[in-house]
DNA sequence: GCATGCACGAATTGGAGAGC
DNA sequence: GCTCTCCAATTCGTGCATGC
């Protein structure tokens, strides 16, 4: 990466001449020109001290600045049926396992059930769309119907299922063990 | 495995000089 | 005179070999 070009923009918006630069960051002028350059390239602690002088810090200045996804349409989402368990996950956030949240979609037949989860680190959260839920949460069962939420922590086996007689659609939030 | 010494390259300095 | 570039010299960091 060229950084010479971008401190010496830096600098100029700073009014401030290479000599001027270098007497703050404790540098010599002739660095600073070659930096200017990219005929060199600074220490980390030396970057360090020339972005500060500069008013800025050291992610700012690598800061591609990425347009963020903030909304995410259908077709940005991903599913997947299960005919075995008789649900369908949709992600409507799509990879969001690096998130600290990752949110999905979740449809059960009747009669539907999620795959029974091993405990693990984190949390739970969900919102009953559509129909009734129970969920399982190592012995004990909570039954959830429309407009109602849930919310625990997976420090046991867990699983959701539909009754029999109806199905249900369910937002669902969980936050990654690394989190 | 750890400490020491050595060699090498990169980082940095500071004086000299060129351009405007 | 101010700003910037060039360049030789110095300092620093790192990798490698050697010995304990």
């Amino acid at each position: 990466m060229e950084i010479g070009p971008k401190l010496r923009e830096l600098r100029i918006a700073k009014n401030l001449t290479q000599e001027e630069l270098a007497d703050r960051a404790e540098l010599s002028k002739g660095f600073i020109s070659q930096l200017e350059r990219d005929l060199t390239s600074p220490s980390i602690a030396t970057l360090v001290d020339i972005l500060q002088c500069l008013g800025t810090t050291i992610n700012e200045f690598f800061s591609e600045d990425p347009e963020e996804q903030v909304v995410f349409h259908y077709e940005d989402y991903f599913e997947k049926e299960d005919t075995e368990l008789l649900n369908k996950t949709e992600w409507i956030i799509p990879n969001a396992q690096k998130n600290m949240m990752e949110p999905i979609r979740l449809t059960l037949k009747p009669g539907g059930s999620t795959y029974r989860d091993v405990p693990h680190e984190g949390e739970e959260f969900g919102y009953v769309l559509k129909g009734t839920v129970k969920i399982h949460i190592g012995k004990k069962v909570y039954t959830a119907k429309k407009g109602e939420s849930f919310y625990f922590t997976p420090h046991s086996e867990h699983y959701i299922e539909a009754p029999n007689s109806t199905g249900a659609t369910i937002i669902w939030v969980s936050t990654p063990p690394s989190f």
